[in-house]
DNA sequence: CAAGATTGAGGATTCAATCTTT
DNA sequence: AAAGATTGAATCCTCAATCTTG
């Protein structure tokens, strides 16, 4: 019974490892960007004003402290996103995407949706992708990192 | 519709980190070991002979032949795997698991085991299992890379 | 020349230490 | 002192080039 959940543990690291690498290529190509830095852009593109403190696009990405900073710098360097820190506390930095930034959310969701597509949604049936998302929300809630807005975000519309 | 796609497939992703660093803190803790470099020792410990290429060994966890290089470079450094060339093709290297090596595998493997049913199993009934199985197989073979003994191995049984 | 493997250089990420602001 | 962010050193991985054997 354990060797099950094993396996099924085992098939989510396949499963992450084939889809990812189909999306890189289709990505890289497209906007010359990497998956993680375009999640960075869409949780940007989603939020209240466009903006999010570094320490909670860590939170949501897990990645570390120091690891957000330096992609923040890439972005920034690609002149999709700016920094700024509020008056009222200067501790804080937010990450804000800029209209180049906003313009390639728009511009790159609609063929990663497509690669999306491609290396996962067609095969399976709509029951499928529900049953999938079903389970992997009891093993997200179970780890106290179930979240509505973390984990089905309310992607921009096409176009 | 697409939107439940790209949901779905955030959700494997965000799934994966959870676990993962769930996996990772209690086998550094455990073995001193990382998850990529026990599933090494695991794929040996269960092939015929307790070896395999090195080229195979790149195409099972999906890493650059130079990535598997380095990664098996560290498991000679500590004494869990070994290398050698047959007679009969110098071209090739096989990493074969040691004495030490299948005893790293049996002290960690119900170690891991528990810790993921800590992270994953625990939350989920035998049906959630099954149905999750059931779902990422399609995708794998979706993209050609379903292979019974790849995507479930026999583990070694406990002890 | 092709297959298999390794090496050097460069990119991404982490940990620990540091800096700034509260 | 604590919260938030950044920097330096080290690790792991990839790509391109190289080496060896067939």
């Amino acid at each position: 019974v354990q060797n099950e959940q094993l396996a099924a543990w085992l098939n989510i690291v396949q499963t992450q490892r084939v889809v990812l690498e189909a999306l890189e290529a289709t990505l890289q190509a497209n906007a010359g960007l990497s998956p993680t830095e375009l999640e960075v852009l869409g949780r940007l593109d989603g939020a209240d004003q466009g903006r999010l403190r570094m320490i909670d696009l860590a939170s949501l990405l897990m990645l570390s402290k120091s690891g957000m900073t330096r992609l923040v710098d890439r972005l920034v360097e690609l002149g999709h996103v700016a920094r700024f820190s509020p008056a009222s506390d200067r501790r804080i930095v937010y990450a804000r995407i800029t209209t180049s930034g906003r313009a390639v959310v728009s511009r790159s969701f609609d063929r990663y949706g497509e690669a999306v597509d491609d290396a996962m949604g067609r095969h399976l049936s709509d029951r499928d992708v529900r049953a999938l998302r079903r389970v992997l929300r009891k093993i997200l809630e179970g780890n106290g990192c179930w979240d509505e807005e973390r984990c089905s975000p309310r992607f921009r519309a096409a176009g």
